[in-house]
DNA sequence: TTCAGGATGTACT
DNA sequence: GTACATCCTGAAC
């Protein structure tokens, strides 16, 4: 199976995020495959981003992932009851990620509706079916993925990234046009002075 | 269609 | 004690 190795995420961190766009992740739960398109991204750089959480380069137990060898996974409690998952970019002690925030559904929707709501996808109202991924909260919910995944490679089988679906053996989706990227500010971190208005948002539009 | 408010637990001051 | 990289529900329009 072609996934995206380690150089892919040993490079800059908002270069990543932006590549990011458009490509698969795909979740192994037993033996079944979960699998979306990522559809929107942010970046985070510990060594100048009063957003991240590893902002000058401060570590403690949470932000340890964040250091880690670039390609691993960094799953993180938020709010006390939602996880966020970010794929941990450039070289090992710099602290820096990019945090998935959302997905389009492309395989194991039935899995994933099970996961979210505990009902079947021909249950769900049209609020649901719209709103399925596309917040990270919701995507680790969908993914069954938390803290057990935390520091998970994603060089390995239960969780990685590819850049088409014939890579894991689904057809390929074919897509109306190819989807415009755009950019903009990051949400959510109001607190982070100066950093808010970093441009370091990526998502396309459905 | 948008809005306010509450749920909830961990990290860090 | 406070803040937090969020989401859902129900009420009003």
């Amino acid at each position: 199976m072609a996934k995206l190795t380690a150089s892919f995420y040993n490079r800059d961190t908002v270069q990543v995020a932006r590549e990011l766009i458009g490509k698969y992740l795909v979740r192994r739960l037993d033996c079944q495959l979960l699998v979306c398109r990522i559809t929107e991204t942010e970046a985070y750089i510990g060594r100048c981003d009063k957003a991240c959480h590893a902002y000058n380069y401060r570590r403690t137990n949470r932000t340890e992932t964040l250091f880690a060898s670039p390609g691993t996974a960094y799953i993180y409690l938020i709010y006390g009851m939602y996880h966020c998952l970010n794929f941990v970019t450039e070289p090992a002690e710099e602290p820096c990620a990019v945090l998935i925030r959302g997905g389009s559904m492309c395989h194991g929707s039935e899995t994933v509706s099970q996961l979210r709501f505990g009902k079947s996808l021909d249950q769900l109202s049209p609020y649901q079916r719209k709103n399925f991924l596309n917040g990270p909260g919701k995507l680790c919910k969908g993914f069954a993925l938390s803290r057990l995944q935390n520091g998970l490679p994603l060089t390995g089988d239960t969780l990685f990234v590819c850049d088409s679906l014939s890579d894991i053996g689904l057809p390929s989706e074919k897509l109306d046009a190819p989807p415009s990227l755009h950019v903009g500010k990051r949400i959510g971190i109001d607190y982070a002075e100066e950093a808010v208005d970093f441009p370091w948002r990526f998502f396309v539009t459905d």
